[in-house]
DNA sequence: GATTGAATATAGTGGTCACTATATTTGGCA
DNA sequence: TGCCAAATATAGTGACCACTATATTCAATC
């Protein structure tokens, strides 16, 4: 039979392992609504109730437990690209459809807004943005590769930069608070460009 | 009784006072290039080869110092809206010349890219981002008021909306270091979206 | 020449940053 | 039971942040 119950100078006792799954979850939040600067690891700890040494225990460090949130993000958050744009309507209506839904998505949490990756690339650090910035590519080739099917070969970059361009507009303008009637508003004008380009080629 | 005539640590001898107003636009560079918050005092003084008390001295904050950029941006290097919106073109001519003047502007120096006041509006910071806010009122005012004289009154605030977004994805695409002439596809690009609006109102 | 005030100089302040050295507790296993 | 690995705990690290208390120098004024 142990003895334990004598203990002169004794640490808390200890709490059992956190959730790691539900721990990114956490961070992601706050790295979505305040951005990768402005969040610390004092904050982040205090979320998930953890001290440091656990965080960077289980994270590695404050940009890998940022990538781990931008992943999660990408997987459970962003805007579901492949639905909006396999749809049968026209490519200006469906793009005109895509700025519509981000319009939405980005609005759609008071404090959640805009994009994550997105304005993730905007970062003062120049790993984290740099990182933002690998993340987005897949999801910018998938806009390419739409457009690509829709006209001449030498208007789909173009196409694509406004695109990207009003996606990014969209997302910036969100975080600055603008009404999601507005934005919405915003994004049907956007899309009146794309009904003059596609027909023009 | 003091002794006063035996020094055994002197200061260096001092220098003449530096020009303020040369600093100001020192420290303007610094902060349209990097952001208010990547920039410390340290790089500020060491910038304008000064110690940090001549710089609270001569500007009280770092903050009041920012404001005295910005208004400086916007007195010597902002776009000349009223230049660019007093041209006799259609409103949507104008205002894609407005797009295309901003992708050119915007990409002028490679490391002065996008709009400071625009960029400084996400600072994370939010005494500057909110002092940003202030000082870019009134130019969206100046283009409310101009887009106002050539649509319906329903329409203006839309209108108005958009324009602001374009250019606040333009000077965003501008920061992530898109070429000059990729940004200018874009503006122009943004501007087909006007003729159709102004068209039918 | 003495006084004064402005601008400089040195040398810090406390606070926060991301991060960690080290010790303790625990569950699983031999 | 005794040992080990994992996860916790306490208690920091040095570096940087914006900012300042205080002393010294110098030019202008009397």
């Amino acid at each position: 039979m142990a003895n334990q119950s004598i203990k002169i100078k004794t640490a808390r006792t200890r709490r059992p392992a956190f959730d790691r799954e539900q721990g990114i979850e956490t961070a992601r939040a706050l790295f979505h609504a305040r951005g990768y600067d402005a969040v610390g690891i004092a904050e982040l700890t205090q979320a998930l109730d953890i001290v440091p040494p656990s965080l960077y225990a289980a994270y590695g460090s404050k940009l890998a437990l940022f990538e781990r949130t931008l992943q999660s993000y990408i997987a459970k958050q962003m805007l579901p690209l492949d639905k909006i744009l396999s749809s049968d309507a026209s490519p200006a209506e469906a793009l005109t459809g895509l700025f519509v839904a981000a319009a939405k998505h980005y609005t759609r949490d008071p404090v959640l807004r805009g994009c994550m990756v997105t304005e993730a690339m905007r970062a003062d650090d120049p790993q984290a943005a740099a990182l933002a910035a690998t993340l987005a590519k897949p999801i910018s080739g998938d806009i390419h590769g739409y457009i690509a099917n829709f006209c001449r070969s030498g208007d789909v970059d173009q196409i694509t930069d406004y695109v990207l361009l009003t996606l990014r507009g969209l997302s910036s303008y969100a975080c600055l608070g603008l009404p999601q009637q507005k934005l919405v508003g915003c994004a049907e004008v956007a899309g009146r460009a794309l009904d003059v380009e596609f027909a023009s080629s």
